[in-house]
DNA sequence: CAACCTTGTAGTCAAATGTACTATAAGTTA
DNA sequence: TAACTTATAGTACATTTGACTACAAGGTTG
């Protein structure tokens, strides 16, 4: 049986990532060129197999470090895309994973089974193959949805931020202006931010304080019933 | 090729049903008992194996028909669950589907490869096989979530209904006492019920006004910015 | 019929929350 | 020091929420 041999796939079933990233305003989506295989030489999302005696979680991790240099990143799964002919030549049901993150926080290193790895515009977007626009659309919109209702912005923030950082960071997600002194209330109220007993330096002005995201007081919060939301 | 043969199974990957029943202020989760394999005699969730000529949404919606004659209901995807040892004995990655409906609509008829189909209380569920412990909690967490944020509540209604009904269905799958004036207040403001212009009939009590609930007002409320929440 | 159920519907009131401001503090730069 | 930038506190008002009371509209019972 295959699940005696390790690194024997599941050739059924793939692994996809979505990667979004956010910088200056902008939504970026990771993508690999295909250095072999049928879609030689086309930008499609990070992906491949699974293997016998990994879980999927774990693929999506290794894969997404294989094919970009990403690694230790947080990510969840949307679903799966299981329609017969959404992979030619053979039945492959792939499940997808996607985070968001900061893409200076990651230096990308397509390694031995991608050709090259880069960020996209989310507007700018080359040909895809497979039904990999439809994943991509099922993610932004699911992503939109989410980030409203769950804390996952924090990502992409540096580790210590300011109030300010993270108002501007959810104008730009939610396109709108915030009341400086009312998200501010709201946020601290939330008891989700912990002081870091410290303040911004080499600032032309008065130094804000640094505040950070502690994923235990959340999850213990969210326990209490408590729901995030911008 | 396996895809050659159309009855040929994909044996690493599954499908699981959650179908969540709603009767009597109860919530109930449809369970079959198998009538062989290595779970026989054992309550599960309805499921069973891919083909390779059909979609991962026609399987689920082939497989809850044959294990309990339900059909023609509207499946949606929960997600996977990929853990290694989720399985015995080999390695099996499933798919979970789930849906909410009303179970008066249904004869269960638990067909050829099941020995028996049943709703069980919530709250009084038997031992389950694999992680099926865990894929309901999932399912059960998700659409807690998904029915305060969306109504999806009134598939289980009849198609007139008064507020009382209406409040007692969130009761029931909130798990929670509401306050009957304050529900019905909320209720009205959202503009999205349509009155009857009709009352209960053969009740031993005052009779109550009829409403309705209409998609397309549902729909043209949200364009305007409007989210449904209980 | 009256007294008494049960359920429907309206209203009250205080607390919490949201929204639009103003004011002041603490630094930097010219 | 004055002007400027950003941080942070406070204020006033509207809206929403949550707990509760009151009353209306029937049917049922003695």
């Amino acid at each position: 049986m295959a699940k005696d041999f390790p690194d024997a796939i599941i050739d059924a079933l793939s692994i996809d990532c979505l990667i979004f990233g956010f910088k200056k305003s902008e939504l970026d989506i990771l993508l690999v060129q295909h250095g072999e295989g049928i879609s030689k030489g086309k930008w499609a999302l990070p992906g491949g197999w699974i293997k016998y005696n990994e879980s999927a979680d774990d693929a999506a991790g290794r894969l997404l470090q294989d094919l970009t240099g990403v690694s230790k990143i947080y990510l969840e799964q949307l679903r799966s895309f299981g329609d017969v002919n959404r992979y030619p030549s053979k039945r492959v049901i792939t499940i997808v994973y996607y985070a968001l993150v900061k893409p200076e926080n990651y230096t990308l290193d397509p390694g031995f089974t991608a050709s090259d790895a880069k960020w996209f515009k989310i507007g700018d977007i080359p040909s895809l193959p497979y039904d990999h626009k439809d994943i991509l659309e099922a993610g932004l919109s699911h992503l939109k949805h989410k980030v409203r209702h769950e804390p996952i912005g924090f990502n992409l923030l540096p580790k210590k931020f300011t109030l300010l950082q993270l108002q501007e960071l959810y104008e730009a997600i939610l396109g709108k202006k915030l009341d400086k002194p009312n998200f501010r209330r709201k946020l601290m109220k939330m008891n989700l931010l912990v002081p870091c007993q410290e303040k911004q330096k080499d600032v032309s002005h008065r130094a804000a304080s640094l505040y950070r995201f502690d994923k235990k007081i959340y999850d213990k919060l969210t326990e209490k019933g408590f729901t995030f939301e911008l």
